[in-house]
DNA sequence: AGACGGTGTCCCGATTGATGGAACGAGGCG
DNA sequence: CGCCTCGTTCCATCAATCGGGACACCGTCT
């Protein structure tokens, strides 16, 4: 039975908790055993027994009134621990606020895992009131790796192998005006990307969505993050924000990676 | 019977991974299998286990160099499908935004877990250069209700068991100047914020650390979360933080309760 | 009222998945 | 070099998990 498949080593238990505490998010905030078993597949009783674990330890919490569960503050802890793990948050926060500061626009700050970008740290735009571009980008989200700036950039500097490796695992579809569809002519941008050091992203993700990044590298060399300016397409055009504001995110990008220990190549 | 052992119902092995995740926090944040092993009292092959369980579903990253552990990014979705469910949060959001412009002031929003508070959002004074009183107070950050204006904010309308139980389990300790040490003054405390509608934390949680709280009720009229706005000493006295942004700090958490469905009772 | 289909919860015997000792290879250190 | 500790894998044993079944509870429909 354990024989073929690579579940060998691992704990069936715990995966099946997880996916539990999975099927909670924004769209499902609430739900019941029986819903919860039917889902995974499992009887109810033995979902009541994860439910049970779960709550009994804080990471859901039973809804006195429809007697169905939600997640707990417990799991919050979890993920602001991983936040906190990361010295390159703490490195970079400073230079981030600065950059947004200086600019008076949104930076954010992302990491890659796997095929998709995920938001570590954001600075909104000191002044409020100007568009809000919110494709509910908090900190945590995730987006596409190859539709989005941040996204290419990292992809520009990793090996070979996780870059093919990327490109073979990506769904390119369609998402914005200009994305990207062909993984011959995404890979061209990334060869661009290596030599300017600047990602461009003009409405790739979605209508109206402009915004540049830059690569950020570890002590070792190898790239770990990419910091991004974003703007609406109706405050400025694809060429000023390259030229009023490119220098700026390569340079917080590179001084970022300075603090981290990396020691860059000769240009 | 069953009361006494809490361990009816409930998977073992699933209650150990989680304790294995939660082993991990900024202190401590790369663990090898035989470190997590001893501190869990696990054998190294049932640590090893769960952790390549947890490896294989995203929510450890073995590091390539030292063979140890790391939180994955993966950990990050849980605790913000957490914030995003609460609807709480996209209510709260512009008012505490509005609030926070008007007044130059980092303002926070927080909600009772047990015996402490932990803060779901965060707006940080627009002007940066004031006097940054971080105790990491990041969202997802705890503290000890019975020492904050926020967290008394909110016991100071939960029911009579629940307070009790809060009280029952809190260790009163000074952890500022002017802390509240004995459980009977911070009944009376409470009873003054009841009728004042207004909690205030003059240096009870930290030396120079001054604040200002007011409760957030929900369309079934209880208590389920707290604003507050947050000042150093040197900014300004308590009078006049409570005579300048008391007013704004008690209409803002009632135009969010007015919001959540909240009728009030006639003043 | 009564029957019904749904829920969350609890119990218990069968069995399946978890357990941990042992062993291996890889490093690090003196 | 020996010695230790590490992460990892294997496997026979066994205990923890499993799921059927039963219960109480709730609306809804007949």
């Amino acid at each position: 039975m354990r024989a073929s498949d690579g579940s060998t080593g691992t704990s069936q238990s715990l995966e099946r908790g997880l996916a539990i505490l999975s099927s909670f998010n924004s769209d499902r905030p609430l739900l019941g055993v029986s819903e919860l078993s039917r889902g995974l597949d499992l009887s109810r009783s033995t979902a009541h027994r994860y439910v049970a674990t779960l709550a009994k330890l804080g990471y859901l919490q039973q809804d006195a009134d429809s007697k169905r569960y939600r997640l707990g503050p417990r799991v919050l802890d979890l993920g602001f621990s991983a936040l906190n793990s990361m010295d390159l948050l703490e490195i970079a926060a400073p230079h981030l606020r600065q950059l947004s500061d200086e600019t008076q626009r949104t930076v954010n700050l992302a990491i890659l895992d796997g095929t998709e970008v995920v938001y570590i740290e954001r600075y909104r735009a000191a002044r409020p009131g100007q568009r809000e571009i919110d494709l509910n980008l908090h900190v945590g989200a995730r987006l596409p790796a190859y539709c989005t700036a941040m996204g290419k950039a990292i992809l520009a500097f990793v090996s070979a192998e996780r870059l093919d490796e990327v490109i073979e695992r990506t769904d390119f579809v369609p998402l914005g005006p200009n994305t990207l569809t062909d993984p011959e002519a995404f890979r061209e941008e990334l060869e661009k990307i290596r030599t300017s050091g600047l990602a461009v992203n003009d409405e790739e993700l979605a209508y109206g969505l402009r915004s540049i990044a830059a690569p950020i590298h570890s002590h070792s060399g190898e790239v770990i993050a990419a910091l991004n300016l974003a703007v609406h397409r109706t405050v400025v055009s694809m060429d000023e924000l390259i030229a009023r504001f490119g220098p700026a995110v390569t340079q917080a990008a590179h001084e970022i990676s300075l603090s981290m220990g990396h020691r860059q190549a000769p240009a």
